[in-house]
DNA sequence: ATATTAATAGTAATAATTCCTATTACTATT
DNA sequence: AATAGTAATAGGAATTATTACTATTAATAT
C-alpha cells in the first residue's frame, strides 16, 4: 500500500481523540487541513486502516464509529448523552470463564455496559 | 394503540423463527399473507413492537435485526456464515461482578461472543 | 349505520455508505 | 530531469436502509 497524506492525517485525527468518532466527524475534521478531501476517500482510508489493524470500526447500535485503539477492550454506552466510553474489565478472566462455557469456537467476548455516565450523577451524599 | 392486523402478523412471523430476522426479510414473509403490505409498514410496527417491549431490536454489526426474545441474553455471531445465535450466560452472575467495578450507573451488560459456529467445525475427535 | 380518526399503501425524501471514472501524484526507470 | 506505470484521490452518481408524507382504508365508539 502506497503512502497517502489523507490517511496519514485521517489516522493523526483519530489518534488525537478518544471519543470514538463516525465518519463525518473525521472528515470534518480532515477538511480543516485538506479542505479538498471528499468524504469518499475518508470512508475509503478508514476500512483500509481498520483491514490494516491500525484501528477498529465499533457499531454503537445503529452508529458506526471508529476507535484508534485496537486492543482488545469494552466500551460504556450512556443512555443519557450518547457518550461512547472505554471500559477496562481489568479481569479478563471473566472473559476466559464465558469462553469456555460453549459448544462453539469462541474468538472473541464483546462486552458493552449501558447506563448513565457520572456526567448526569448528582454528587451529593 | 388500536388493533390491526398487520401488526399481528408481523408479530407471529418474529415469533415464529430464532433466527433474528432483518426488516426485508421480516417483508418477504408477511407478503405471502398480505401482498399489499408495505415496507413501511413493517418498520413502523416493528418500532412500535419494540417501543412496547414485545420485541427487542438488535444491532448485529450495521445490521439491524429483530428478535421476538424481549428478555435479557445474549447471542454468539458466527463469523463464517453470519449466523447469529441466542446463548444464556446461565451465570448471571458475571454480569453483576461487572456492574460492581464502575463509576458509572449500569443498567445493562451486552456480551456478544464472536466465533464460528459447529456448523463448520470438523466432528472427528 | 355513522362518525371519528388511527393505521395503511404507495411513494417521495433522507442519510449512510459504496461505486465509478477521469485526474492526480508517487515511484521506479531511463 | 523527463517518462511511464499505476495506486490513490476528488467529485459525483448509485445503492441501500430507513423515515416522512398524504390520500385512502378500516377499527372502534356511539
Ligand atoms: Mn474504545
Ligand atoms: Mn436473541
Ligand atoms: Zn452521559
Ligand atoms: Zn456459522
Amino acid at each position: 500500500m502506497r503512502f497517502s497524506h489523507q490517511r496519514e492525517v485521517i489516522k493523526e485525527i483519530l489518534y488525537a481523540t478518544n471519543s470514538h468518532p463516525t465518519a463525518d466527524w473525521v472528515f470534518s475534521k480532515v477538511r480543516m487541513s485538506i479542505p479538498s478531501i471528499s468524504l469518499g476517500t475518508v470512508y475509503r482510508n478508514l476500512k483500509q486502516l481498520d483491514y490494516l489493524g491500525v484501528i477498529k470500526t465499533i457499531y454503537d447500535g445503529p452508529i458506526t464509529r471508529y476507535d484508534w485503539n485496537n486492543e482488545p477492550h469494552d466500551h460504556f454506552k450512556c443512555k443519557k448523552c450518547g457518550a461512547l466510553v472505554d471500559v477496562a474489565l481489568s479481569d479478563s478472566s471473566i472473559k476466559e470463564n464465558i469462553k469456555d462455557k460453549f459448544n462453539f469456537k469462541v474468538d472473541d467476548v464483546e462486552i458493552t455496559l449501558i447506563g448513565t455516565c457520572n456526567k448526569h450523577l448528582k454528587i451529593n451524599k
